[in-house]
DNA sequence: TCTGGGGTCCTAGGACCC
DNA sequence: TCTGGGGTCCTAGGACCC
């Protein structure tokens, strides 16, 4: 039986949502200028989040910095995010998407695949569509669009058509009128060096890299890949829809400072306020890490990573940031400025630490009592939520 | 123009074991 | 003294996604 598969995309998410609400304060709607969500303006590193679609109209990207936008575009309006807004929006976004199947699987804050094999027909998918689409308009008070096609991989390709509120099909019979003719680039896992290696051998459309023999390909990108690019570009997947969401596997932190540092404080500031995020974090989803990782990016933006594991899984903020203390001492001559540090754990695990170590620091009670007020005091300072009523 | 923050997966080389 | 082959684990680095 064919699959039928949604992939619904909201239209400038963070741009969209924030519009919304501007628009019930009674302010002007952002989405019918040129406007973007971003990071402090008068900061130079800050770089867009988000912008309406007048904004990339005139060329301004995503993730482009809000300096180089505002010399594209001397009028833009630039707002701030709320990430407790956003999550008010996305959840009832998804909900109202899961009340047409429950077989869903949310893709990330703004995106969602939903399988509707047994909730429609190919032949009234579009109409099912349009209403799902107008019904998040009305509610809710922002657009989406809908891709539909036989699996995850055409839906998505299929949502990316023309925005915003519009459904598109893209059924596996239409892949060669619709999707070949289109860049590498639109394929999905087609990033920027992908496509150099492609288009330096002659590769500039996905129907040449669909039509591209597998010994080929597989000497521009590997095997593994080879076989999912050759597949993607034929318009074939059976990934399903995976309603469980996967644990994570790692967790992270990073600060990009206002200007590079050399004083080691600085450095070891920063190093501490993103142990103290990541190790809260863990602690919050009952996680235990066994390896550490610490990276810097210079000022020159090369960047250094070591990792090292640890002899038992640990969740205390003080041991972590010990490791990465270590580490930073192993990478960083002490001279080079550094942009911006980072923190990961990963090896993660939900058994708690029984075995005890002779040798266990004698400060680790103390070092446990603090991180039990430090999560007291986060868990105080928590925001209250949005509602939609 | 001067580049954020948080993730996942893959590859390659070295260490170590049998 | 020099030698094979396979498996696993670890680290570093690269590419992609939103």
């Amino acid at each position: 039986m064919p699959r039928i598969i949604f992939h619904i995309d909201v239209n400038s998410a963070f741009l969209s949502w924030t519009a919304v609400k501007r628009v019930r304060e009674g302010k002007p709607d952002i989405r019918l200028v040129p406007s973007v969500v971003s990071g402090d303006p008068s900061d130079r590193r800050s770089i867009i989040t988000a912008a309406s679609i007048p904004a990339k109209k005139l060329g301004i990207k995503t993730a482009q910095p809000v300096s180089m936008a505002l010399r594209t575009c001397t009028s833009l309006a630039i707002v701030g995010g709320d990430w407790t807004w956003y999550k008010a929006c996305s959840e009832g976004f998804i909900s109202i998407c899961r009340s047409y199947s429950p077989v869903l699987q949310q893709f990330s804050i703004d995106e969602c695949f939903i399988d509707m094999s047994f909730r429609c027909t190919p032949e009234n998918a579009v109409a099912v569509a349009t209403k799902l689409k107008d019904e998040v308009k009305t509610r809710l008070g922002f657009t989406v669009n809908v891709g539909i096609g036989s699996n995850k991989l055409l839906a998505k390709m299929a949502s990316d058509f023309e925005k915003p509120d519009k459904v598109h099909t893209l059924w596996e019979s239409e892949v060669q009128e619709k999707m070949w003719p289109l860049g590498v680039r639109d394929l999905l896992w087609v990033g920027k060096k992908t496509e150099e290696r492609l288009t330096a051998y002659g590769i500039y459309t996905i129907g040449q890299l669909a039509n591209l023999g597998i010994g080929s390909l597989t000497r521009l990108v590997g095997q593994k890949f080879a076989r999912q690019l050759h597949e993607n570009a034929n318009g074939r997947d059976d990934s399903p829809v995976e309603t469980e969401m996967a644990e994570a596997k790692s967790y992270s932190a990073e600060r990009t400072f206002s200007k590079d540092y050399t004083d080691p404080r600085d450095i070891d500031r920063a190093l501490f306020n993103v142990a103290c995020i990541v190790a809260h974090r863990i602690r919050r989803d009952n996680f235990r890490a066994s390896t550490v990782s610490m990276f810097v990016k210079y000022n020159n933006f090369t960047v250094s990573q070591k990792q090292c594991g640890l002899a038992q899984p640990t969740d205390v903020t003080a041991v972590i940031l010990n490791e990465a203390r270590k580490l930073l001492a192993e990478a960083w001559d002490g001279v080079t400025p550094i942009r911006q540090v980072g923190l990961g754990v990963s090896r993660l695990t939900h058994e708690s630490a029984v075995q005890m170590s002779l040798f266990e620091d004698p400060k680790m009670e103390y070092y446990k009592e603090w991180d039990r007020q430090y999560d007291e005091q986060k868990a105080a300072r928590s925001n209250p939520a949005y509602h939609f009523h």
